[in-house]
DNA sequence: GATCTAATTAGATTTATGTCTAATTAATTG
DNA sequence: CAATTAATTAGACATAAATCTAATTAGATC
C-alpha cells in the first residue's frame, strides 16, 4: 500500500551506507567494486545495499561486460520525498484552527461535545435513507459527503491487516450491492482500501477521509 | 554531522507505526494514550516513538494537567526531505555529460587518462607553489580551486571517523599555518569537516568539494 | 574449455529495533 | 495525603538489519 512504500523508501535511505553510495552515483555511473572500494566494504555488502536501494527504485542499473554499473534514480528521489509527505499531510488543511485544548473553556467544550453528536445524528440519518431494513445498499449516494459515510459504514465491516482476494472482495460487496465494480472502485479512490496485484487490503483507518469536515 | 541527520530523518519515518502517528497529528494534536488506542499499542510504545519523532524534531509537545499533547512539526517533515536530496544531488550538475562507458571508444577512454594525468599535475603544481619543504603552507590561496586542493591535502592527513576537540585540531592547523581560526572555518565551510559542540569530525570523502570540476 | 573478473548467494555474527508487561514517576483532584 | 490518570522507565523478547567470509554463479577472454 501507499503506506509500505513511503515506509520503505524512507527505510532505503535511513541507512548511512546506502546514502553514501547514491552521494557517489550522484556523480556518475560506478559499478560494484568501485563502490565497494571507495566505501570500504566488502563487494557483497554493496550487493546487499544495491538490492534495498533497486527494491526503492532508487537506482537503475546496466550490464557491461561482466561489470554492472549502477546510476541513480533521480526522479525516484525527489518523488519518494513528495510521496511521504503528501500522506501525512494530505488530510491536514480543512479546519486549520489549531485552536488548542487549554484555550478552550467549558463552553467551548460542550459545544465541541454537541458537534460530535451532531455528526453521529447525520451518520445515521444518512445511513437510515440509503441501507434497507436488510442492511442492503438502496443506491449509491451522488453526494460525496453521504457517499464517504455509506462507504465508510461498509469498510468497517473488514478485517484491518487480512488480504482480501478480488473474489472475495466482489463476493463482500455484492451481499449489499449488485454493482460491486463501482463500489470496489470507489474503496479504492477514496482511500479505505489499496490493491496491490488482486489482492485487496485495508487502509489504515487515519488514511480514510474525513468527511465530517466537507460542507 | 550532515550525513548523521538525514539518516536519522529517514530512520524516524522508515516505521508505519510513526507514519501513522503523524498522519493522526496532521490532523490536531492528540495525547499519548489517545494515540495508543487509536493505534491498538501500548502507551509504552508511544513513548518509545515519540521519543525518536521528537530526536528529528517531527514533533512538538505541550503539557497539560497531566497528560501531554503532541503536534506535527510540519515546518520539519518539509525541511528534512529536501535537506536528503540536497546533500545526495548537490555536488551533481556541472558536467552533466552522462555518458555512458559504452558509448566510450579506446580514444576517448585514452583522453580521460590523459585528463586524470594533467589534474594531477595541477594538483602537485599547487601543492608545490603553496608548501615549503617543511610542509608549512606559505599563504592561503585565494583562487577557490587552488584553496580547494590545498584543504584536501590537509584533510587527508586527518582520520577518517575520529573525532577531534577543537584544540586539537587547532593544533592541527597551527602546525602548517598560523591562523587556524580561518583555516578552520574554510574547513567547516567547504565540507570537508563538520562540527557538533567544540567537536569536529571529517566528513566522508564523497561530500568534500570536487575542484577537479571547477574553472 | 580453462582462466579471470565481477557479482551474487548462503550462512554466521553482532547490533539495532519494535513491542510488550510490570514497576515507577509526575501531576491533578478529591 | 489518598486516589486517579497519564507518561515514562526498565527489562525481556523477537525480529530485522548490517557486515563479513567463503562458496558459487555469470560473463568475457585467452
Amino acid at each position: 500500500m501507499q503506506l509500505e512504500k513511503v515506509v520503505a523508501y524512507h527505510k532505503a535511505l535511513a541507512d548511512p551506507t546506502r546514502i553514501r553510495m547514491l552521494i557517489l552515483l550522484a556523480d556518475g555511473e560506478r559499478n560494484g567494486l568501485e563502490l565497494a572500494e571507495r566505501l570500504s566494504l566488502a563487494p557483497a555488502t554493496i550487493t546487499h545495499h544495491a538490492a534495498k536501494l533497486r527494491e526503492a527504485g532508487l537506482i537503475g542499473e546496466r550490464r557491461e561486460k561482466n561489470a554492472i554499473y549502477f546510476s541513480l534514480n533521480e526522479y525516484f528521489l525527489r518523488d519518494g520525498a513528495d510521496a511521504a509527505t503528501e500522506l501525512i499531510l494530505r488530510s491536514r488543511g480543512g479546519s486549520e484552527r489549531e485552536e488548542t485544548k487549554t484555550e478552550m473553556d467549558e463552553s467551548r467544550r460542550s459545544g465541541e461535545q454537541a458537534r460530535r453528536e451532531e455528526l453521529e445524528k447525520y451518520r445515521s440519518g444518512v445511513l437510515r435513507s440509503f441501507f434497507d431494513r436488510e442492511g442492503r445498499l438502496k443506491s449509491i449516494p451522488a453526494q460525496l459527503k453521504k457517499k464517504l459515510v455509506v462507504l465508510e459504514h461498509l469498510a468497517q465491516k473488514l478485517e484491518a491487516g487480512r488480504k482480501y482476494p478480488e473474489k472475495e472482495i466482489n463476493a463482500f460487496i455484492r451481499e449489499v450491492h449488485p454493482d460491486f465494480a463501482t463500489l470496489r472502485r470507489e474503496f479504492i479512490m477514496h482511500q479505505f482500501l489499496f490493491r496491490e496485484k488482486e489482492v485487496y487490503e485495508l487502509n489504515p483507518v487515519e488514511m480514510w477521509p474525513r468527511w465530517a469536515e466537507l460542507s
